[in-house]
DNA sequence: ACCGGATGATACGGAAGAGGCATCACATCC
DNA sequence: GGATGTGATGCCTCTTCCGTATCATCCGGT
């Protein structure tokens, strides 16, 4: 019959009587006895309408179609085997893709921290950043183009899940000729008549900014804004030109510009911020489950 | 049973299910019922120790293993689909590697145009041209490094088999300046005293040179050697400079080189050469057998 | 020239596996 | 809440695969 299909045991049996240019010898490889190798042979024969091998009295050789056919079947032998090595592999975690959305000043320390840890332990992953913001996170969590996200004040949602990954304390990045650039340490009193350099005041309840204003406004002050910028590596390069102070969280550190002196925020202002990472509540895929267990540390 | 060897059924099968999200879907593409299909992709999924599926009420989704799986076993049945292709084509004579022996003036006319011939009638067939003298040749084809040589006055072997393919007229290349180039055409005679380039003759009995010289001595007459050479090419450019004359197949007419006139001998003189082809008598590959029907004509 | 030992091919009986039918358990939609 | 869709399960039949024993050949040593 050649309506036949061709099965990989077939394939097996070719190969391995091929190697040992025996059927006998090859029987001891596959651990059966000659008699199936034979009719699987001849079946597989069969199902191409070609002879693979000639049959001499003290073994087997190759036909021309039979070399071209060895070839092919070890390639495919070899790939069964990768694709089952590599789907075992992807099933607890070690191969695949994830990405990954992370914001602004997150990038600085904490994320690129994590990156390199789980890269190390999970060579074959590929983690790919997207820069996007909180809401842009959350919409591309549940179009799943991304897989976990990194950011702070995330709001809880139904379906998903988010927990602190740390807790920052604030800095003020000062110019290096200011006065008060020298100081091991300041209040919110020490800045708020100082020029600042802030951030766009527009966003969303729950905020960075809206955060940051609150700290003012619950001491009756008002901070003296000077410019407005939208992000934090801007706003640093803005305050190493000595155009004013700036607030940032401790990751900014990083930031290693000239002319910029970073002085802590007194802890009794209480003035930090938490970063989480947020991930869909159903997602139970073994990559999330590494990638969390490496970021929790 | 994680022993189970994976067979090509159960990616035939998976395949299918992912294709058409869902297992009802795929039974009618694969011609079986539905409950073979779910079997037979857990026995998959057993002998994987991976989940490649999320079964769900309304069809199935892939786990992010089971993408991973899915592509590896879409390879595996292409290349399986490409391998009977390639086998099916060898076991015609339609795909694989030709290699011919050739040598000096036999590769001038005949021999090219029977490869193009071929090369069109069979394109993915690859011809490789090895350059070998007689002996070599013979060597090679015992050796299997060669399937087929082109040359001229084979000896009868017992494990060869070789056949005249044509029957080429001598030549006289003439410098164009020299009174003989405007006659239409020579004999022996006319020849005998004028200065010759020759060829060597220290070559095995049989040889080219030899019928050659024998040609001269049964007539009585020695011929004026003035220069050996031992290819036709460059016995044709000393023509050319005008050293002397010198006798070539006709094949050798294709190498038009400048201040060279080409002069056909007397046929009264039955000056002519074989050009043949052998090939091991054992060999039975459909390759050799198109190649010379080809060439055959 | 013959016999021993190797080769692969074949015949037959039993066991494992695949497929089909009927059915179940569950979710979704109207 | 029933109708209809999904995949999973149990049971039976039939195919197919395997192992033992045997055969037909060929090669090599004596």
């Amino acid at each position: 019959m050649s309506l036949n299909a061709i099965e990989l045991r077939q394939l097996r049996y070719f190969v391995a009587v091929v190697r040992q240019r025996s059927f006998r010898g090859a029987a001891a490889v596959v651990h059966v006895s000659q008699p199936p190798l034979t009719r699987q042979v001849q079946q597989l024969e069969d199902a191409l309408g070609v002879q693979l091998l000639i049959r001499g009295s003290k073994g087997v050789e190759l036909t021309p179609a039979g070399a071209t056919f060895y070839t092919g079947a070890c390639n495919i032998l070899d790939l069964m085997d990768q694709a089952v090595a590599r789907a075992r592999l992807a099933g607890s975690g070690h191969l695949g893709r994830l990405d990954v959305g992370v914001f602004g000043s997150a990038v600085l320390d904490a994320v690129p921290r994590i990156i390199v840890a789980f890269r190390t332990l999970y060579p074959h992953v590929e983690v790919v950043l997207h820069n996007m913001d909180r809401e842009h996170q959350v919409q591309a969590l549940r179009e799943r183009r991304i897989t976990i996200g990194f950011n702070r004040f995330f709001r809880d949602e139904a379906d998903l899940t988010w927990e602190t990954l740390l807790t920052e304390p604030m800095l003020v990045a000062v110019p290096s000729g200011h006065p008060l650039a020298s100081r091991a340490e300041l209040s919110i009193d020490d800045i708020a008549s100082e020029p600042l350099v802030f951030y766009p005041r527009v966003e969303r309840p729950q905020g960075f900014t809206h955060y940051l204003m609150r700290m003012f406004h619950t001491r009756n002050m008002t901070p003296n804004i000077v410019q407005d910028v939208d992000d934090v590596v801007t706003a640093v390069a803005l305050v190493s030109s000595g155009l004013g102070l700036c607030l940032v969280v401790e990751s900014a550190r990083n930031l290693q510009l000239p002319g910029v002196s970073y002085v802590r925020l007194r802890r009794e202002d209480e003035v930090q911020f938490d970063l989480s990472m947020i991930w869909r509540t159903d997602d139970h895929s073994p990559l999330l489950r590494a990638f969390l267990e490496v970021a929790r540390g």
